[in-house]
DNA sequence: CTGTTAGCGCGTTCAA
DNA sequence: TTGAACGCGCTAACAG
């Protein structure tokens, strides 16, 4: 490895000028700068950042926590992140928790080791020794979509509740009356309970009763969704629309649907919510309430970054907006 | 942040004592060990990595360069790489290239900057200049699924012939004697002609006429593959069954199949490539081909590992199998 | 504008 | 078994 005293030495210079003139201080004779600049390249010198982390104590590294990659609304994000950081010159460090509590917090003491300079923690629900945990890293920390705000913590999130009541509101508009919803569980403090509550209001507010034997609750797994389907067909009168708390169970309410001869969306219009990859393959091609995935990675880091170089935040919360992406399964004209 | 130092002057012991307790050096005093333990817990301390590393000259940090996070099949594998990179003490570092040349070589260069102990590129084609580049930095470097082998380069790939091969016999042994290829490009040397090849190869073994004009070109999009397929079946006699080269340009063919009011699989049977999520969302679940995606990521980490700690490589190329997973739009019963 | 000195936090000699 | 001293590569403070 080749260093600046390397370059010094070549040159006949103290190492302190050559980083002065490799750093573009000013104060640096035109010509050293420029002879700098030809040993470096000549020597095909590389600058040592960990060296230099160590000295100026910023690593210009960020850690991103999450808990699973291989999920589409992961990935998504996970590339606004990256986009974001890079172009303001910082690195990513990757940490995939599977879900598991005990992994979040070594992770999470693992980035503090490495001197990040600040985390985005996507990874599931905030249990009280996890804000311990967060709270004990001395970084900045920001979350997405997760209920850290009521922490105090930095985050960014959709609204939940509004959004499903969104899409409630379309199929309304549309002449539908008797609308089935599939939730996730009841249990999540995310997408489970709020997207119930905006399936209610928008009904609410459009004079409709909530009837309790069309909602069926599910577990965001496509099988479940054929299941809650396929109870919701029994209610009488039956829906004639289904509202699914995620992509997944619309799917699997879809594939339901079609083993009963029922077509959609002529006989029944149905609805998701995410928008991943998976809602414009499926046939017919799914309408559903879009999560601006990317943006959620971008605007998560913004807010990092404002806090890593000292400025302040304007919010410690930010909303994002969604969008309802109408296809055919509701409709729409399809491809 | 409180350091060894701070420790050492809290027990009135040396520094280098502290270090060689915390590292589990032997030839320490118990007492002495359990001291510092008790002090480091108490005080919170937690290790600098940086400054380690900048002393060892190891980092414990390995790059990945990849080309697009938000696709699906990178992002199973870099799961696979980043669980055994964890396991074994390895951070990961993403960089998403965006299929962008120079992006590419900029982040090979940071991530030697950053002094990472190895590298897993797995990001488009080899063209001259990146195989330069890689041969730049100055640490181990793990190709994925492209033509690195010929360049020397240590590499694990799937035998994209053979397994196409496979998956068109499987379809003759069904009785199809007409089946239709829908290609990638044909110059990508990956995932176009070598697939091109398999199906070529297949119909020979099986004394089955090449008939060019049932081949048509893709670029891997699901509108090529509608497209494509619309193409098909124009050509005398019709085929029974298409063989596409990725799963997007099968599901294109689908739903052109289905506009065309022809039925998968009763009169067409259709076959994919790669096993996305995609493929078992799909009406009817696809056929295809399913590349061990994880498998990828972990071999290839793996091998990266052993480079990194000086063990030799058994081979510098591994080749993995995949399986065929048939699905009802195949024949299959569905789900 | 440049050289000198000191230090970031840790690992590793070499003596004692 | 421990202490003292030095170095990893780089930046920063202070002179000059």
């Amino acid at each position: 490895m080749i260093t600046m005293k390397d370059i010094a030495r070549e040159l006949g210079i103290n190492e302190s000028t050559v980083s002065r003139a490799l750093n573009n201080h000013p104060h640096v004779h035109p010509s050293t700068r420029e002879r700098v600049a030809e040993a470096a390249r000549r020597l095909n010198y590389r600058p040592n950042t960990l060296a230099r982390s160590l000295a100026t104590n910023r690593s210009y590294v960020v850690g991103l926590v999450i808990s699973n990659i291989a999920n589409l609304f992961f990935a998504e994000v996970t590339q606004g992140i990256e986009q974001v950081a890079d172009a303001n010159g910082y690195s990513v460090i990757l940490c995939d928790t599977a879900r598991d509590a005990a992994k979040e917090q070594r992770y999470l003491d693992l980035l503090a080791s490495r001197q990040v300079d600040g985390i985005i923690f996507m990874s599931g629900r905030l249990p009280a020794d996890t804000v311990a945990a967060i709270r004990n890293v001395k970084c900045p920390v920001v979350t997405i979509s997760r209920d850290g705000a009521s922490y105090g913590i930095p985050t960014v999130r959709i609204n939940n509740r509004a959004e499903a009541a969104r899409a409630v509101s379309y199929l309304i508009n549309l002449g539908h009356a008797r609308i089935g919803f599939i939730s996730g569980q009841l249990d999540d403090a995310e997408s489970g309970l709020p997207r119930l509550a905006g399936y209610k209001s928008a009904l609410e507010d459009a004079g409709i009763p909530f009837d309790p034997c069309i909602v069926q609750e599910g577990d965001f797994t496509m099988e479940s969704g054929m299941r809650a389907c396929t109870r919701l067909l029994d209610a009488a009168p039956r829906p004639t629309a289904i509202f699914a708390a995620n992509d997944e169970m619309a799917i699997g309410a879809m594939k339901a649907l079609a083993q009963h001869g029922i077509s959609v969306p002529k006989d029944m219009a149905v609805v998701g919510f995410d928008n991943t990859a998976l809602a414009r393959v499926v046939t017919p091609p799914l309408t559903t309430v879009a999560q601006p995935l990317r943006a959620l990675g971008s605007t998560a880091t913004e807010m990092l970054i404002r806090l890593m170089t000292g400025q302040g935040l304007r919010d410690t919360e930010v909303v994002l907006d969604c969008q309802l992406v109408v296809r055919s399964s509701c409709g729409g004209t399809g491809i």
